[in-house]
RNA sequence: CGGGGCGUAGCGCAGAUGGUUUAGCGCGCAGCGUUUGGGACGCUGAGGUCGGAGGUUCAAAUCCUCUCGCCCCGACCA
């Protein structure tokens, strides 16, 4: 390809709404352009990266016994109602309505779709396993899309879809993608961390997700150094310590006055904040939820609500409250009646804790659970932390942040029952196939590499995925013969099988040379009157500092042992 | 959805107390010439519904109302 004719042009100011270090030099180096809020268009470069990217995933799958597979964007909305998603995906769903009125959805996933077409499919235990995925563009209206092509309200993903007889089926398809995305992943030369995850609005069980280590990424992961634990933190677990394990002494009321926050109280009273009980509230689905939790603690609202399982869980506003009868900033389950009251499990590692008297002013010593109070629910809803104990090994935490890549879901039968997809065994029963479902953010990947593959001066391709392996910089000057040995060259290289990019440009030598290591072409080969004295050219990877001579006869054998 | 910010040439920005503004500057773009190993220089030139609609006024990029869009923080989110 000749620069030249190229479509897309390098910036030299940098955009202002680019926030990312990805974003923005993928919109420097004319890669794409944002139409609206999560909407881009992919220029030719672009393209070509997302191409070899599919490549690589198209491989990966079909040999891990994948079969690809189109299914339809435009799908009735009346089976996300059947699904129940409809409720769960809210207004992520993009909809719309065809001539007669009848409502519609964008595909943002395709459980429903897929799980339908297998059923009619499948009759038999022979007919199975099955491994169908697609690569696709995927509509979400996110209520907030960042980070360019990071979080997009369209975006390109790879989805599959395991279809076995029983668990170890399933188990077996899932440790096969896993291992699949794996590769995937190396290929692309990008190294990725396993960690546990909330299913969200997909549901199922072991779900992971594959993350990209990068302060920029927008999940918070909790790891322990010592052994192989990693969680997102939606999901995370640590161990609550305990922290006085005293008998029970008696309860009696102690005047607070004018304190109302654990940090005020705990301070005043002269006690560490886990020796108090913090009491927190939810409106979900317009119910007020009473929560109770340690004062050091902090609730994790995606655990609270795998609970609750509510459409709608928000904080509740002071007014509400107030309104239900509580005394704010002195609330506490003891004595309290009609409320829902979840727990999180820390408020049985410790014993008499400073906890709320429901009058104002007013704080109990010596609370403890069960004595003196019960919850309806005791769970781990606590958010675990850098510092705190593994779950796995007691070693100490850390976090640190990640971008999402790849995520994959044990199903089970929770779509197949819904849609009827079930199978004749062996013995003539029949029984309902046992899902999986695992996807890949192909657009996203392409910003990933890029977050993690750059220099100051710009994008440093893996030749893997880069979209042209060769960078030919003549550098002109009056009466010298660059410009005919560089279009031979180009024509030599390319008859060679190379992928080439010709900055047949006009310019002084500092913009190809920046514009070079913008692009991020992994092999820079310049030709000048300089070089051709020796009869040679110079190469330069773009992943090094140094450049060598190499003589013209040489060139091509040279780059073409470097290329896969 | 809550809080904040911004829409002026392809990109980055200035102009905002209404009137010497015929709306500028830098980059980019076109033509000519000089340059050519790390974002060269000179001259000439093209390019604008000042996001949109309505209003106030002798006069609006500038003031008022409404509206659309974009960005950031939060909520939310595979």
């Amino acid at each position: 390809m000749r620069i030249s004719k190229l479509l897309g042009k390098t910036l030299r100011e940098i955009p202002a709404d680019a926030d990312t270090v990805s974003h923005r030099l993928l919109v420097r180096a004319g890669l794409v352009n944002q139409l609206a809020a999560g909407v881009y268009s992919y220029l030719p470069l672009a393209w070509r990266v997302l191409k070899k990217i599919e490549d690589i995933v198209r491989e990966e799958m079909d040999k891990a016994g994948g079969q690809e597979v189109s299914l339809p964007v435009l799908q009735p909305l009346e089976m996300w109602q059947s699904s129940g998603r409809h409720q769960a995906l809210g207004k992520v769903l993009f909809t719309l309505y065809d001539r007669r009125e009848r409502p519609l959805a964008l595909g943002p996933t395709h459980e429903e779709v897929i799980t339908q077409l297998v059923s009619r499919n499948v009759q038999s235990y022979r007919d199975l396993p099955l491994l169908p995925y697609q690569i696709q563009t995927k509509f979400r209206d996110e209520p907030r899309p960042r980070g360019g092509l990071v979080r997009a309200r369209e975006f390109i993903m790879k989805d599959a879809y395991s279809f076995d007889i029983d668990e170890a089926g399933m188990d077996a398809s899932y440790d096969g993608m896993v291992r699949a995305y794996q590769a995937i992943y190396d290929r692309c030369g990008l190294p990725t961390m396993l960690v546990e995850a909330d299913s969200g609005a997909i549901g199922g069980k072991d779900s992971r997700e594959f993350m990209l280590v990068t302060d920029s990424g927008e999940d918070e992961i909790i790891y322990c150094p010592d052994c192989k634990y990693a969680a997102n933190a939606e999901k995370a677990a640590s161990i609550k310590e305990k922290v006085d394990d005293s008998r029970p002494g008696p309860l009696e009321e102690v005047a607070t006055p004018g304190m109302a926050t654990i940090e005020e109280v705990a301070g005043f009273l002269k006690i560490p904040h886990n020796h108090t009980l913090k009491a927190v509230f939810y409106v979900a689905d317009g119910h007020l939820v009473f929560v109770v939790i340690r004062g050091d603690l902090a609730v994790n609202e995606i655990k609270l609500n795998n609970l609750l399982r509510a459409a709608d869980l928000r904080l509740a506003t002071e007014a509400e409250v107030v309104a239900a009868g509580i005394v704010a900033g002195a609330a506490s389950p003891v004595g309290l009646k009609g409320f829902k009251v979840i727990a999180d499990d820390s408020v049985t590692s410790g014993a008499n804790f400073v906890a709320g008297g429901n009058k104002p002013d007013m704080h109990l010593r010596n609370v403890n659970y069960s004595r003196d109070f019960a919850a309806d629910t005791v769970a781990d809803i606590a958010l675990a932390r850098a510092g705190d104990r593994c779950p796995r090994c007691g070693g100490r935490l850390a976090s640190t942040r990640g971008i999402e890549v790849g995520h994959v879901f044990k199903l089970l039968t929770r779509y197949s029952e819904k849609f009827n997809a079930s199978f004749i065994d062996e013995k003539g029963d029949s029984r309902p196939i046992v899902m999986g479902c695992y996807g890949l953010g192909i657009s996203r990947l392409l910003s990933a590499v890029v977050e993690h593959h750059h220099d100051d001066k710009g994008i440093i391709w893996p030749v893997s995925v880069a979209p042209y392996q060769v960078y030919l910089c003549p550098l002109y000057r009056e009466g010298s013969n660059v410009p005919e040995v560089a279009e031979k060259l180009y024509q030599e290289l390319r008859a060679a099988g190379l992928e080439v990019l010709f900055d047949d440009r006009e310019e002084s030598p500092g913009v190809k040379f920046n514009d070079a290591d913008l692009l991020g072409i992994p092999f820079r080969v310049t030709v000048s009157p300089r070089t051709l004295q020796k009869d040679s050219v110079e190469l330069k990877k773009r992943s090094e500092k140094e450049s060598e001579l190499v003589p013209l006869t040489d060139i091509i054998g040279k780059i073409q042992a470097m290329v896969p």
